[in-house]
DNA sequence: CTGTTAGCGCGTTCAA
DNA sequence: TTGAACGCGCTAACAG
């Protein structure tokens, strides 16, 4: 691969010249300007994009980050940034770290070593501190409610969700509501979403039972499987907040296969908005994924574009989607 | 940020030892090594990769095209490799093109550029030769049937898995077999379907039909929609190969509420065994998407890594589910 | 409008 | 075991 500088011999003119020319800046003879375009072409030459990202200082990639892309809620939100990163001419740098907070340091460490100008955390298992140490080094935003940091947020209130889902379900009659969640510990959202479900159960007069926040619940079969826990337990809710569509419909497939009914015996109430709810009908919570994806990538955009001057908080209302599961 | 050359005078000592400090090499005597550290840690140091890229000629980064991430045929798939990038050491960057060959060029570009040293290419709407001009650049793996040409190829047969579903298909008594697909045009495996499609219903005495071949079916509310579309028809087929089983699981739901019977009715093979195949039985291929992406990357990263000489050539077998939708 | 020159930050001969 | 010096390929003052 030729160099610029033999570009510039070939065409017979300065490096300078040539850079002009790849950079399209004015200034530059149309005589000189063709010479240039026409030693680019004999030569086959391309820049190299690498000498470019060192001295400008910028790579115009963003870091992503996320526990496992074959979810539908992060493939939802990746897919949101990826349109956006299309729009802006930015490249998205998928970094799965399947929850591991060494792959999350590492991370960290590239935006530090300026391989990526800026970062969208979808979910993280590290503390805000470990993150906040590094924005420092560039923009960065979270999926999450946070306040007081040097940190971007865009995010949907899971307590405000929570809560209305839980009086919706109490309104309807229902007494015993538990929910599902997907990653066990220090979850933030879980942390949110439990303090929402103790709260407005209380408030209500309700009682709260930890028995009936189930965890592990991934996809479909989860949610199927959820059937033969909850018919062994002495005790059984009769109102389910589900996190997550996939998982609500398999739950409500095993449940009606069983001989159950929804929402007879159960009343559902799903998240996501998925496809699969509308199918179904299940009673759902749009929390608007592709969008928080999008407008997470374009706070970090916009303030390496110098558009914003700081971090920026978002929150996204979301849509209560009533169908037939409650 | 602070540089090397300033490491080296915090700790009196010349760049070139904090180069092998920083890289671990031999021959650096323990106390330089630790005045070193020490001034890498006092003064924040952190190496500029794009400086290491630069002058090493690569980025431990892989470019993966596909069209959408949200669909689960490619996040599974971005699974696999995202999984194997982890073990290796690489990074991905996702570049989410929605077919549009502008944007596929780009991606091709980038190679050249030497921002990613190795390519993945999910699905493609370019053509072969315009994908081969730029083998030269570095290694570049297709997830689909390539022959005698210096790119790399991972991929299932989808025409034996079409003959395989058809045949089973006839041999159960169907004689009005169509099928699904997600693109319109130019899918390569669109056309080797269609091709199985027809030659093995030819070859069994049956007759292809093109009306039978319904495309644009990509989530589980187009699978529904189908069904209205079908009972629209003069006539009808009494069995459907579906590509995906989410669009699998709506046409059978939408189909029993319509209070139509699978497989009375229409009898269904759905595609890539996903968890609601499962949940709602459903006879499928399990066309092992996660692997075949996983050993797309691992083919372009022994090829970087010296492996392998040149490219090569995996077929990976299929698994035939028999559930109960036929 | 054009060219000379000095870096960007780092790895790596080569000689000591 | 160490360091001086060169070069990776490019952009951007600065001077003309």
């Amino acid at each position: 691969m030729p160099n610029i500088k033999q570009i510039a011999e070939a065409a017979g003119v300065s490096v300078t010249t040539v850079s002009r020319v790849l950079n399209d800046h004015p200034y530059v003879s149309e005589a000189k300007r063709k010479a240039v375009e026409e030693a680019i072409r004999k030569l086959n030459y391309s820049r190299n994009m690498n000498a470019v990202h060192l001295i400008k200082g910028t790579t115009r990639t963003i870091g992503v980050v996320l526990p496992r892309i074959n979810l539908y809620y992060f493939a939802r939100m990746m897919e949101g940034m990826a349109q956006e990163a299309l729009l802006h001419n930015y490249q998205l740098m998928l970094c799965q770290t399947d929850y591991r907070p060494d792959e999350e340091r590492k991370v960290l460490e590239m935006l530090r070593n300026k391989q990526i100008d800026g970062l969208v955390i979808c979910s993280r298992s590290l503390s805000l501190d470990e993150v906040e140490a590094y924005a420092a080094y560039g923009p960065i935003a979270l999926c999450e409610a946070v306040r007081d940091r040097p940190l971007s947020s865009v995010y949907i209130d899971h307590y405000a969700i929570f809560q209305k889902a839980i009086t919706y379900l109490w309104e309807k009659g229902r007494r015993r509501i538990g929910f599902t969640a997907g990653r066990r510990r220090n979850s933030p959202s879980l942390r949110r979403r439990l303090q929402a479900y103790n709260d407005t159960l209380l408030a209500l007069g309700g009682s709260p039972r930890q028995e009936w926040v189930l965890d592990g619940c991934y996809d479909i079969g989860d949610g199927a499987a959820l059937v033969e826990h909850l018919l062994a337990m002495p005790e059984r809710p009769d109102a389910l907040l589900i996190t997550g569509d996939q998982v609500a419909a398999g739950f409500i497939l095993a449940a009606r296969s069983r001989g159950l009914e929804v929402p007879g015996d159960f009343a559902v109430i799903g998240f996501d908005n998925q496809p699969i709810s509308a199918v179904l009908g299940i009673t759902t919570i749009d929390n608007r994924l592709s969008e928080i994806g999008a407008r997470a990538f374009d706070s970090v955009r916009s303030q390496l574009a110098g558009q914003q001057p700081g971090p920026v908080s978002e929150e996204l209302g979301f849509r209560f989607i009533k169908r037939g599961s409650v």
